[in-house]
DNA sequence: TGCACCAGCGCC
DNA sequence: AAACGGCGCTGATGCA
């Protein structure tokens, strides 16, 4: 390995030179972090930046190196693609440190996530270089003093090392990736620069460097009332919980405990959990909840829920803005997760709290029953697709086919016993369950029979389900394991039936967001919308009033345009609106 | 005491 | 719109 460390101005400037040929560049960086659970992407400093090409690899010690030299490495970088591993870390820095962001690059953690068919595999850059070259990286300096005056030359070698392995695992996931099977090839940037076929690996690479923004805008929190918010709630939560515990002397909160409390003391029949004991949980108390005990337990519960949620907001609330971390690809469908803290699992009396601050409005947009138009767009299936392009309700469609009534004439009952089939029947529900679920969520009650009939009628008339879901079962007895792809090409190894029928759709749901926040970002230039949020089917942006009209429109046009791409024979709808905070419809 | 697991529940 | 599926957070429980 053929590596120079530079600590002088000019020779960094120089040093440039070389990469003004190569198509793309291998980079890392290393940051002297206080707290690695809380890292500050304005503050931490950013000690190296080595970059690589083919033949070598240049460290730059920026400790030395004087910020001329930025401008002329922020033009290399964002100039050329770049290769690296959780390219958002780095990006957080570059973007908000020196003002260069990158947005063609090629993640090769993100690549190893595409290719890993679902196991529970790493992905750190040490897992990923074994697993494809079989060599060890030494990770044990990667939290030493990157602060310190003088960096030792085992320091220096291990950050150009980083560098190295990148350039020994990008061909080699370059050329998996190209090889899982796709109906259509990828185009843009992202594409050409890497010679990556896949548009699944085109979308998630342009998602990398935007991810990165939307975790440094954060999400604008009404700070005064969370904590006001707070307050009450944690006086409220104190007096119950002490109430209960004088008055019973039972934890609420130890659900053994409770549920012996209850069969015993209250004579309650409980559901038994896989363990046999009694269990507590609150589906099954709900049907008590006109006993006073029974009532308390349940608020106490739901009391301590938003307590926790306000708690957890406020930890990483700054300066009116909560900052969440998001993991790109958290479930293997593709759909990402939001931690510390969770942004995507707010319930709606919390969501006024994100308020746009002065001046500013929030955009509130979501695709409308987008896994049932991917399903019927998946399986082909005729009636149903017919059914969306004529603007049915579909709902109220299938409960009209089902029962043979008039579509004119069903009743709310049935409409909502329809939601229950539509959505349980594509994903493989069986007549059993279908029956306890009819029960359970809307007290229907029917009998197994019925239920039976209901799953037959459904597949009657949609025939394409009917085909998948047989293709689907055929093909998993014949093998241990299958492959799964959502619209786009995102692969998946399945064992199960529910995986199987579960997977490509809702794989194809995160191709569609991801793409539409790819595309809102390419066609709003400079214009101020940020995204905030980001949850499943649902897009947050936070704009000045003064563009919220255009922003609107373009973030319409490329929900449109994502939609047109995944959606090709059902039509796609999504409900936009505009408003000062999140809870407002 | 710390860790791994799971139950329970919030969201899509 | 709900749970067939997917997450994250809290706290009890059980074990070392």
């Amino acid at each position: 390995m053929r590596y120079s460390y530079i600590t002088d101005t000019k020779e960094a400037v120089a040093s440039l030179q070389d990469f003004q040929k190569d198509s793309y560049l291998f980079l890392d960086t290393e940051v002297s972090i206080k707290d690695f659970s809380t890292p500050d992407y304005t503050k931490d400093f950013v000690r190296l930046i080595q970059i690589g090409n083919k033949n070598t690899i240049y460290v730059y010690d920026l400790l030395t190196i004087g910020k001329e030299f930025i401008p002329h490495l922020k033009q290399t970088i964002e100039n050329r693609g770049i290769i690296g591993h959780n390219l958002k870390f780095d990006i957080k820095y570059l973007l908000s440190q020196f003002n260069i962001f990158p947005t063609v690059v090629f993640d090769t953690m993100i690549a190893s996530q595409l290719l890993s068919l679902g196991d529970k595999e790493k992905h750190s850059l040490q897992a990923v270089v074994y697993r494809f070259t079989q060599t060890e990286v030494d990770k044990r300096l990667q939290s030493s003093d990157w602060g310190a005056e003088t960096l030792s030359p085992e320091q220096i070698k291990y950050s150009a090392t980083d560098v190295e392995v990148l350039r020994q695992i990008f061909p080699i996931l370059k050329e998996r990736l190209n090889s899982i099977k796709t109906a259509n090839k990828s185009s843009g940037k992202v594409a050409e620069v890497f010679g990556v076929y896949n548009p699944v690996v085109a979308v998630e690479m342009a998602f990398v460097p935007y991810l990165a923004v939307i975790e440094l805008t954060g999400m604008p929190v009404d700070q005064q009332k969370l904590e006001e918010n707070l307050l009450q709630v944690a006086t409220e939560y104190q007096r119950l919980y002490i109430q209960f515990y004088q008055k019973h002397g039972v934890d609420p909160f130890s659900p053994q405990k409770v549920a012996n409390w209850l069969t015993k003391k209250l004579n309650l029949t409980l559901p038994k959990t896989v363990k046999g004991q009694p269990s507590s949980q609150d589906k099954a108390l709900r049907q008590y909840k006109h006993i006073p005990e029974v009532g308390e337990l349940l608020k106490i519960r739901s009391t301590k829920k938003v307590l926790d949620k306000l708690n957890e907001i406020k930890q990483h609330t700054k300066e009116g803005r909560v900052y969440t971390s998001f993991r790109q690809i958290a479930a293997p469908t593709g759909r990402m997760a939001s931690s510390q803290p969770n942004l995507q699992n707010i319930p709606p009396k919390l969501r006024p709290l994100f308020k746009a601050p002065d001046g500013r409005k929030l955009i509130i947009a979501d695709y409308s029953q987008i896994e049932l138009r991917i399903a019927a767009e998946y399986v082909k299936d005729e009636t149903m697709i017919k059914a969306f392009t004529e603007g049915k309700d579909l709902h109220r469609f299938t409960a009209s086919l089902v029962l043979g009534k008039d579509y004119g004439e069903i009743t709310k009952e049935e409409r909502q016993m329809a939601k229950a089939i539509n959505f349980g029947l594509i994903y493989g529900i069986s007549p059993k369950s279908l029956m306890e679920y009819a029960k359970n969520t809307y007290g229907v009650d029917i009998t197994l029979k019925e239920a039976e009939e209901f799953h037959r009628r459904f597949f009657q008339i949609y025939e394409g389900f009917h085909r998948w879901h047989t293709q689907v079962k055929e093909k998993l007895r014949k093998n241990k394991r299958i492959y799964v792809y959502s619209l786009l090409g995102r692969r998946m190894a399945v064992s199960r039936f529910t995986e199987a029928v579960n997977f490509p759709i809702q794989g194809s749901g995160s191709d569609l967001l991801k793409m539409a926040v790819v595309l809102f970002n390419k066609n709003k230039g400079s214009l101020d919308g940020k995204i905030v949020n980001l949850i499943h089917d649902e897009i947050v942006v936070d704009v000045s009033a003064s563009h919220t009209e255009e922003t609107v429109e373009i973030l319409s046009t490329s929900m449109k345009q994502a939609g047109d791409i995944i959606l090709k024979k059902v039509p796609v709808e999504f409900e936009i609106s505009v408003a000062n905070h999140w809870g407002e419809k």
